[in-house]
DNA sequence: TGAATGATGCGCT
DNA sequence: GCGCATCATTCAT
């Protein structure tokens, strides 16, 4: 039994939502077919007063979209080749976002493993970068509503996760924030 | 097995 | 120009 998430998820807490969305599905449908996914990690940033938020100083037209309305995506470029996947949460004005680090593929391997063909199945979305460009989601996907049929994630039963906490990787500074959280079990975390 | 580096777009100082 | 919420490859131990 599945069922999608609804925008009052997103529209919480985010360090809850975050502990809240592990072991959840996202569900893609892609020009190439549906591919779903098992979200095993995450990491929080939120608001203007966390330096590695993107928000951190103030409002730009890249990141509008995290002082939006929770269950939006949230796609920016980084590193000038990598694209990483947000789901924004909280409410309107107040800007948050949750990082999609890593997941393990479910359905629609067939269509992930053309974008990337090295990749092992269970490595193939561990990481941001490599998350996006095995689903084939770029910055032209940024802004999507998650309640829609395009994008969405959605819960499934008996899906008992043990959540690890820890420091967010990648960034210099707001380390001090144990804002990643992650699936102890799952072969798929990044970083070994 | 680990550290260093190159690729590369774009928003900000 | 600089510096990034990264990854794959190369080079050194």
């Amino acid at each position: 039994m599945s069922k999608k998430i609804l925008r009052s998820f997103y529209n919480r807490d985010t360090l809850e939502v975050a502990q809240d969305i592990l072991g959840k599905y996202i569900v893609y449908n892609s020009p190439s077919g549906e591919i779903s996914a098992r979200i095993v990690e995450v990491e929080a940033y939120i608001g203007e007063n966390d330096p590695a938020c993107h928000a951190a100083r103030g409002m730009t037209s890249r990141n509008e979209i995290m002082f939006g309305q929770a269950g939006f995506s949230y796609i920016y470029l980084i590193y000038g080749m990598y694209n990483c996947l947000n789901f924004v949460t909280e409410k309107k004005g107040f800007p948050a976002a949750l990082l999609l680090r890593a997941a393990e593929i479910v359905d629609g391997f067939e269509v992930v493993v053309k974008n990337n063909p090295q990749k092992s199945k269970s490595r193939i979305l561990s990481g941001p970068g490599l998350f996006c460009k095995a689903f084939g989601l770029t910055k032209e996907h940024n802004g999507l509503d998650l309640t829609q049929e395009i994008l969405y994630v959605e819960s499934h039963d008996n899906n008992k996760v043990e959540i690890i906490q820890s420091e967010r990787i990648g960034i210099s500074n707001g380390k001090e924030h144990l804002w990643r959280f992650y699936d102890k079990n799952s072969q798929a975390v990044s970083q070994k």
